[in-house]
DNA sequence: ACCTATTCATAACC
DNA sequence: TGGTTATGAATAGGT
């Protein structure tokens, strides 16, 4: 029910996730409300962002629907009798410790130990969940490597310019240097001197022009023919 | 989102009300789950119909959510209490949290998602663990392949056995009835009936060592010629 | 429980 | 975060 169709699975955005957060959460209240309203049930709603942040409804009072809850829940199950503070998060914590357990267990089949419990079955999900998780890796790692070769194409093309430059005005200078030594052989010696000053002022220039730094870059940078 | 628009006002028919609350508490419910997946958030929803039944929905674990909840509203509200048992308490949780956190994002790293963190050389790392990971699944799994065809031959290579012995034994009641039939043909009518007795005699022992059950497991296990 | 016209929620976009 | 819009989802009313 948006611009388009989405599967449901965790938002890998998230920026997008939190936005989706955002509005689904208040959708999500805003059913609760109604459905409390509508058909005269007690209903209770707690939220809590992946950030940690609580979000919350209830019709009547939540430390109401709390109890009820847990009285009905101990009537399917009878056990538990006081719920001091501290059982309260020795609870919280033995919840932590089994979610960590079976992620543990979980992490140690997605790396390859532990098998000796699995099935053919379960061996195949595994192996084929690792060979679409191997496929999105190694697609992100040649979009990077892409990425760099791609930049050093450019900085190289780049490079690679400067150096033509540079070898025209060379070009261009020796060019310059062999006619001033042609018309040297037939020049008058007054004039030798302030041609030669000439010559140092353009060398000057064409240096500051094309400093070392470029030939340094060159040292240290692939550089691809174009 | 029906035949007609609806105020939102407690439904005055009994009938429709429990339909519509059937149909909006199960709404509801889907609509929490898909929070809960898309946006990575801890739900918890309860929900007490107007004949007092529960239904609930909570994506990790209900007792945890309202532990958690109890917390964040007593942190609203600052509370002076503070036992040291409890701040203990609450560190183990925090720190169990902390490593859950951890193995969470080492565990979608494993499957390929939120890649988007990692250079070149985390990818390449992750790819080269999965595919040891990925060798040893397969490995073990070929184990178990391997085994059971094996078995299967075993079995197979049985039953064959089995069979060439019924084969041979019908070959040779067959040859056995052939020649009494030759011999019957120039046989006086007196010994008939004791030749009779025999041949029914050696077929009631024939039977019993070769019962239905072999016909039965033939059609059951596949066989190997061997 | 199933159907379908209709309203609603929301994904993608600013 | 808040607004807009096209589109898929939820569901009111009916059978």
């Amino acid at each position: 029910m948006g611009r388009g169709k989405i599967v449901i699975r965790r938002i890998d955005n998230s920026t997008n996730r939190q936005v989706t957060f955002s509005k689904r959460r208040s959708g999500l209240l805003k059913k609760a409300k109604e459905l409390s309203i509508l058909c005269d049930a007690e209903v209770g709603l707690v939220v809590f962002s992946s950030t940690g942040r609580l979000y919350d409804f209830c019709n009547t009072n939540m430390k109401a629907v709390i109890d009820r809850y847990t009285r009905a829940k101990e009537e399917q199950q009878p056990v538990v009798n006081a719920t001091s503070e501290i059982k309260l998060w020795q609870r919280e914590a033995a919840s932590l410790r089994q979610q960590l357990h079976n992620l543990q267990e979980s992490h140690k089949q997605l790396m390859g130990e532990e098998l000796s419990g699995l099935g053919v079955t379960d061996l195949q999900g595994l192996e084929n969940r690792l060979e679409m998780s191997l496929r999105s890796i190694k697609t992100r790692k040649d979009h990077l490597l892409r990425g760099e070769i791609e930049e050093l194409h450019r900085k190289g093309s780049l490079i690679h310019q400067e150096n033509m430059e540079l070898y025209r005005r060379v070009n261009v200078m020796t060019q310059q240097k062999v006619e001033l030594c042609r018309q040297d052989a037939n020049t008058p010696a007054d004039l030798e001197l302030s041609r030669s000053q000439e010559k140092e002022g353009e060398h000057i220039k064409t240096d500051s022009n094309c400093p070392k730094t470029i030939h340094y870059k060159m040292d240290n940078v692939m550089v691809f023919e174009t």
